[in-house]
DNA sequence: TTTTTTAGCTAAATCGTTTTATTTATATTC
DNA sequence: GAATATAAATAAAACGATTTAGCTAAAAAA
């Protein structure tokens, strides 16, 4: 049987009441607005027995809110993002929101359409993970008044809510903690960018090689290589032109494509080789050797992201709900990455 | 500068023209529809001029078409379906469609909740990975002519469209692969389900191992017990009672564990066992002993799932589309997982 | 000249809600 | 008994589109 949807005037019609009348009942606001005992409990007991679901379309388009919030990362199948996506979604949920996950490459292009996408429906906030030149378009949605919160990187220049670990202490400590391992040359392969966290680990890098007085190696690869064998070839080169003793990959997709490049043409470097990696990943504490990583605290960001958004939500253009908040991320230390300590 | 939103009404007011027009125009209509050529040009280059953006809710509730598709799967952070997920937002968006991502964790509540949700808010399709006890609010979905379409897993006892992977056969195959590299002692280790995959996955196992009158070792680890250590322990006891030479994983969860257990309590084994993984994943490849991996084509599955939700939005209840694929998984084999094997 | 066609446009209903402003009857006060 | 207050409900206007049915004036046919 096909049981078309209900509606409140469906409800109306066979109680013989108005839909005003059912409308204030099932929004709970029948003693506010002076409805008998008699008729709401008429109401909610019919509403329950055909199973009464409100179109949430058109709630939304006559509230105007529609219970949307837009994630929109780099890549949600990268293990980061995908495991925040996972914490978002069940706080979100859980406080009556959807999650739009969408991802936007880094390509502003495609941060643009997506945005707009969104704009057309009505979407009640955003998560957004800026790719690099889009402060206009994040602008636009500031002065406009919609709730908008950056992570993982930011843009300096324009006032926005955002939630970012501290990328240059973070590498800072961790380089540190090879040099107190006894690494002299230490490597450091990043993505060439100018985004705000990829130049902090950088920076976090270089102080700590001046503080220790040791040289520095950087290789940077051209970000839309991403997916193809130029990065590998371009570690290659650079492994083999630098006897280093240890590397510290920025971003975890290096750290995939350099182990790859590791194990296929330094394969007896491997056991030697101290490696640090930026961001962790469940299979790492299972390496052999196992990696020691930069671990984010993603509890804590989606935590911080929601709750900022649903701030954001409540609050008044008059009075606007701000929250920049930095979040230390931790050290895992995986004492057999290091060689010289392996037992 | 506050740009509030543009109706089609304001368009009409400041053209001196009826909102019938302006939506007769914007959809493409005017030809149709007679309109002359100077108001269509008018109407156009005015709607561009304020960059005029129809209120998709609106329209939504008008058409019933919300373009939204639900892609509800076990866990949008396990690599298999956030690389899925990847594949499908693609398309997707490339068609004009939307994905809300959900996470049912395998779990009947969880999915009827979901599936409730989204039925309020007139999602167009669902591409659904069940948990085990659904049947019904699927067979709900289906009389209510509303495009559903189940993978991983299905209900043979429904008909359904679906798109799954011959897990038996992969398995077969796989666990062939390692008798052929002369292993003797296979264990299976497994989760206790009754649903159709892993039931196909250990009926290809204890084939195989019939075929070639080699004993069976099937330890099933209960689901729900996922983040505990129980696992870890049970598995632990199952390797310390039965001397293996090799191990299938039948999920890639259970690989992560059991890669984990051996580490930590059978280091001077993870040389010697021969291991298999269904499922592949990036750091198995350069994970040491690489693992081989059964893998299932994810750009396929992806392709057909969109094709089959867009394909049965544009039929009729009449003759509706009807589309249950078994597509083969692939073997990837990584020669040095097997110590026998390895130079 | 009258009737029919056609081109060009539009009023109004509709989708399913929420919300403001009113109505109607009854009870209370003076 | 008239005026006022209150309780209980509702009509109607929105939200922003789509779509049906119809209107008007000019052109074509009779």
């Amino acid at each position: 049987m096909k049981n078309k949807r209900h509606s409140i005037k469906d409800i109306a019609a066979a109680l013989n009441v108005s839909v005003t009348t059912v409308s204030f009942v099932l929004n709970g606001k029948a003693k506010e607005k002076r409805i008998s005992e008699e008729v709401t409990k008429k109401v909610l007991e019919y509403a329950r027995s055909i199973n009464y679901k409100p179109n949430q379309l058109a709630q939304s388009l006559r509230t105007g809110r529609s219970k949307i919030i837009v994630v929109m990362v780099e890549d949600i199948s990268n293990y980061f993002f995908s495991k925040l996506a996972r914490i978002i979604e069940d706080i979100a949920y859980d406080k009556g929101y959807k999650v739009l996950f969408c991802s936007n490459e880094n390509k502003d292009e495609r941060s643009r359409e997506l945005i707009n996408l969104f704009r057309e429906r009505q979407v009640d906030g955003y998560i957004i993970v800026p790719s690099p030149g889009i402060q206009e378009d994040i602008s636009e949605l500031v002065t406009d008044d919609i709730p908008v919160i950056l992570f993982d990187r930011y843009f300096p220049e324009i006032d926005t809510n955002y939630v970012i670990i501290d990328n240059s202490e973070a590498v800072h400590n961790a380089s540190q903690h090879l040099v107190d391992n006894s690494y002299k040359k230490i490597g450091f392969i990043t993505i060439a960018s100018n985004q705000t966290q990829m130049e902090a680990r950088q920076r976090g890098y270089r102080d700590a090689m001046k503080e220790n007085n040791l040289e520095e190696f950087v290789l940077e690869v051209p970000f839309y290589e991403k997916n193809t064998g130029k990065v590998k070839a371009l570690i290659a080169e650079y492994l083999s032109n630098n006897d280093l003793d240890s590397i510290f990959f920025a971003t975890n997709y290096l750290t995939q494509i350099g182990l790859e490049v590791i194990r296929e043409s330094f394969p007896d470097k491997i056991n030697e080789l101290g490696i640090i990696t930026f961001d962790d990943n469940d299979l790492f504490k299972i390496y052999f050797p196992p990696i020691t990583a930069v671990s984010q605290p993603l509890e804590e960001i989606g935590k911080e992201l929601m709750n900022t958004v649903l701030k954001m939500l409540k609050s008044t253009p008059e009075k606007p709900y701000r929250n920049q908040k930095i979040l230390p991320a931790s050290l895992i230390k995986r004492n057999s990455s290091f060689p010289n300590k392996r037992p």
